[in-house]
DNA sequence: GCCAACGTTGGC
DNA sequence: GCCAACGTTGGC
């Protein structure tokens, strides 16, 4: 099975939000090729939640896709930050899914942990302004020794 | 706050 | 289709 990275701001949206709030629409995301890997995700995939733009940025927690081919309902919302004025309901152009807070990382791994523990290719590292990313298998299984 | 990386826009 | 200008991301 597939496992994913999803990005965030935690002043923006944290970890600790989605414990409370479970299950959230992860909306906002403006970016084809974040978008096209939104598209690939199925029920049950399993994506490792990151805090950016934070000292230190690390990863957090896991959470679980619960939902998926969900129209990004913001691309729509004049008054949202994302509304999409080249987008239509007949031909949406941005695609989401939904998804449940299942853990808290006990210790949380930050960058410079990741850095010395995965292979410098690590998309993370060399792809660094994607906010949504596939975490190859031989990876994941690193990161959960 | 700085700046490198890099995606997007728009004129041609 | 090219490419310069510009905007954003995100680590530091």
């Amino acid at each position: 099975m597939v496992r994913w990275l999803l990005k965030s701001e935690p002043q923006v949206f944290s970890i600790d939000d989605l414990a409370q709030q479970q299950t959230v629409l992860w909306d906002g995301v403006r970016n084809y090729q974040a978008r096209n890997y939104l598209q690939q995700m199925q029920p049950g995939d399993q994506a490792w939640f990151y805090h950016s733009s934070t000292t230190p940025p690390a990863l957090v927690g896991v959470c679980e896709v619960v939902e998926t081919c969900i129209p990004d309902p913001t691309q729509f919302d004049m008054a949202s930050p994302y509304y999409d004025p080249k987008s239509s309901a007949d031909a949406p152009r941005w695609w989401t899914v939904r998804v449940r807070f299942v853990h808290k990382l006990p210790k949380s791994i930050s960058l410079s942990d990741l850095r010395s523990r995965l292979p410098e290719d690590f998309v993370l590292f060399r792809r660094s302004r994607l906010s949504v990313l596939p975490i190859p298998l031989h990876i994941a299984q690193m990161l959960e020794k």
